[in-house]
DNA sequence: CCAGCGTATCGACAGGCATCGAAGCAAGGA
DNA sequence: TCCTTGCTTCGATGCCTGTCGATACGCTGG
């Protein structure tokens, strides 16, 4: 199946800067609204994940080859299978260069957390 | 086990001013540190205690009786469950009054989540 | 003291998910 | 052409969790 699956990015609309959902404390969340932020937060409830995730968002220009992170304690083929989580959650965004396959953090995605909180400083 | 049962709140050190981790984009993040932001992310990943969560969180004050907040699409032992969660994951508080039960709003949960995504306005 | 209401816990069940080894696919070098 | 290396997919397994009905607990009013 490779990268041409896109799964209709959950916490971010097309344009990618207006984010999904109204702020967290601003009234009740509709049901629709409650599926997409949680399906984000789901995303980020694994220790794995998130050292994953925090390992490409610190890396120099928010990308790294999986080779380089790799080493979180679980195996090779538990590591693809977090990275895929990452991705369908609209997370983050892979890219084959020659042998190795670099994940970038996809872009806005934090503005989007941040809008969710209500942090419109 | 009823309510004694402290369970070293994920999120908030004893203060509940000075969040857990460093930043999630300011390197890589301890086994430790991971652990505790998945538990907080892990709370918020369900729609339906969102939906909880974001009802208390707009009522004026931060609290809610569970009376107000209970129509969620689920029954009454499952509401319960979820508050339990919210609670037991530092995103809520909760006190008797009387007849009723009213949760609130951690005070400074939401800092945390900011500090966590590196957004120190 | 008892009946009634609001909330929490219990026990059970079904579905979801993290994890692994094995196998498959892609790219590059001998 | 084959082998090696990097990554993904597959199938199986065991644990975790969301859900419910039944039940227990706490409070108030009669």
């Amino acid at each position: 199946m490779s990268k041409s699956e896109v799964v209709e990015l959950p916490v971010l609309q097309d344009g990618g800067v207006v984010p999904c959902c109204p702020p967290i404390t601003a009234g009740e969340l509709s049901q629709a609204d409650a599926e997409k932020m949680a399906a984000m937060f789901k995303a980020l409830s694994d220790p794995v994940r998130l050292r994953l995730f925090s390992k490409i968002a610190s890396h120099p220009g928010g990308e790294a080859c999986v080779c380089d992170i790799a080493d979180v304690g679980v195996s090779q083929p538990t590591v693809s299978h977090h990275l895929k989580k990452l991705r369908e959650a609209g997370l983050l965004t892979s890219e084959r260069r020659g042998t190795w396959v670099y994940y970038q953090v996809a872009p806005s995605v934090v503005a989007a957390m941040a809008a969710m909180l209500d942090l419109r400083s």
